[in-house]
DNA sequence: ATGGCAGAATCGTTCTGA
């Protein structure tokens, strides 16, 4: 079983990408971020005709986060219980027995701002959720944009971007109480390249010049790191015509 | 200190992203 994460910036300007690189990986479960769309516009018959069946948690211009999956999709759960919030961000179902919960983690604007002190109780928030949810489902994944880098080597300019947005210790920190919670950076269990990213800047060649930081992550619970056999970052659609600014990230789990 | 690029809505310009 093939689970993937990719922020798209944009469903609608990005389905195309999207079905081409389904096609092309036969991944059997995608979760993805900013749609930026509301449910009712969502390309639900396109995915079908594509093979993936598809659950949504969207709103108009920001954030907007779905499942697609080839199996069916089971105990659906919008959002965070009990934490109040206008923003989608969190969808969770479960795919063949794996529990895939799907989060587009707030960007936080800059560290010590209103957003920054919202990102980082809703990464509490989240913790508390995800805990409970392993309670019930221990083969668990929590997959997404995470906005977070967890260590300098994710990171291009380590020295640059010291306690900046995104990479401020804690934020870290925040990352860390995910995998106190018996979860696994997929794309740490085993040996990678050197300097590889998944998302670049837009502007001044970012891409080209491979100024990124590695923030989107599927972190796995242990029967799920147990039975993964690869982690890669995908950069192909990021070299395409218009493309996101993430490239995705997509683990293989045995059987 | 600010903008660079991209997407969306309010279709100018502004907000947000990371």
């Amino acid at each position: 079983m093939k689970i993937a994460t990719w922020n798209v910036n944009s469903l609608k300007v990005r389905l195309p990408h999207v079905l081409d690189w389904l096609a092309a990986t036969q991944a059997d479960v995608l979760c993805l971020q900013e749609t930026k769309m509301e449910d009712k516009v969502f390309p639900y018959a396109e995915l079908e005709a594509a093979g993936y069946r598809a659950a949504h948690n969207g709103q108009k211009t920001y954030n907007g986060v779905a499942i697609l999956a080839r199996g069916k999709l089971a105990d659906v759960r919008c959002d965070i219980p009990d934490f109040a919030d206008e923003q989608r961000r969190v969808l969770a179902a479960t795919v063949d027995g794996r529990r895939i919960v799907c989060a587009y983690m707030p960007n936080g604007q800059a560290v010590g701002s209103d957003k920054y002190e919202y990102k980082l109780r809703w990464l509490a928030a989240l913790a508390g959720c995800v805990r409970e949810e392993l309670q019930r489902w221990p083969n668990l994944a929590l997959l997404g944009d995470y906005n977070i880098a967890p260590e300098d080597r994710d990171v291009h300019d380590p020295v640059a971007w010291k306690d900046q947005i995104l990479c401020s210790e804690p934020e870290r920190a925040a990352f860390r109480q995910f995998l106190d919670l018996g979860l696994a950076d997929a794309f740490r269990l085993f040996q990678q390249p050197q300097k590889i990213y998944s998302w670049w800047d837009y502007r001044q060649m970012g891409f080209r010049l491979n100024r990124g930081l590695r923030i989107d992550h599927i972190l796995l619970s242990k029967p799920l790191a147990a039975a993964c056999r690869a982690c890669v970052i995908d950069k192909a659609p990021r070299k395409l015509e218009r493309p996101s600014d993430h490239a995705p990230v997509m683990a293989t789990l045995e059987a």
